[in-house]
DNA sequence: GTTTTTACTTGATTTATGAAAGGATAGAAT
DNA sequence: ATTCTATCCTTTCATAAATCAAGTAAAAAC
């Protein structure tokens, strides 16, 4: 289904996504054409769900960047999930998981009040435990 | 420094970082000249870090997603470090945070099998509580 | 062994990009 | 008020890329 050379596209699209098609065809070695064809049929897939761009949140007022752990002590979890909707603006990613906790909340805020203020909220509907990034990289 | 249309841009890229520069100025009622201006600007200021791809990590074989919370017991974290670096294969981000535990890293397995290996192999350096993704949704 | 499918290339046309030049606007100095 | 300057934008045009339509070749199906 997936050959070696889509994942190599996957991985160049992964470095550059704007390049353009003929860069991408010279470095998986097909024209500029056959790369594109690729590229639209790992769209297809399902594989490529579409392209973004890397931003430097703190540039941009975002410095704090948590991570929170929601343990829900209510049998129903509609309140809580109802507040996250609420909070899109903040929320960046949200994880149902396993293990410690039902749920994980990767969010940014813009202070720490901001932060405070979403905890005081979030604690009407469920307990928590917060992690502060300090620092980070990707791969 | 950033005004309203250079947000409206990050917007924009963010949704489809590989649209052209012609229709990014049309959505924010500018030239694709004076749009392309501004993302240059953007990059420069580092605002912009770069353009990636969403993938589908299931679909290229990557089922298992999981959150590990790493508490290093010795007083260097060395040795811990140093095994992060050998695992760029699964380990995607590597976040310092404050909070219960010293890190946290999201990682992504072949398998369940893989992933146990990497634990045993982590538990030599600190020891760590795991979380693994069941569902996730982002923004 | 022929047909069909798949993946690619080539060539022509449309479209986008990038560079240079010019115009509008706002703020500061005179 | 006028001029200077800087910034930001548009227009124009040459170049480059994307797209579309054939056409080819090799592998797969029958």
């Amino acid at each position: 289904m997936l050959d070696h050379t889509d994942l190599k596209i996957i991985q160049e699209l992964t470095h550059n996504s704007r390049m353009t098609m003929k860069e991408l065809g010279d470095k998986v070695h097909l024209t500029g054409q056959a790369a594109a064809t690729r590229v639209a049929k790992l769209e297809e897939q399902g594989v490529v769900e579409g392209y973004t761009v890397k931003v430097n949140k703190k540039k941009i007022g975002y410095a704090v960047h948590a991570f929170i752990t929601v343990m829900t002590q209510s049998t129903s979890h509609h309140p809580y999930l109802n507040f996250v909707e609420t909070q899109t603006k903040h929320v960046e990613n949200h994880y149902k998981i396993s293990g410690e906790g039902c749920y994980m909340l990767e969010c940014r805020f813009v202070s720490h009040e901001q932060l405070d203020q979403f905890l005081v909220d979030l604690n009407r509907h469920a307990n928590y435990k917060l992690s502060i990034v300090i620092n980070h990289q990707s791969k």
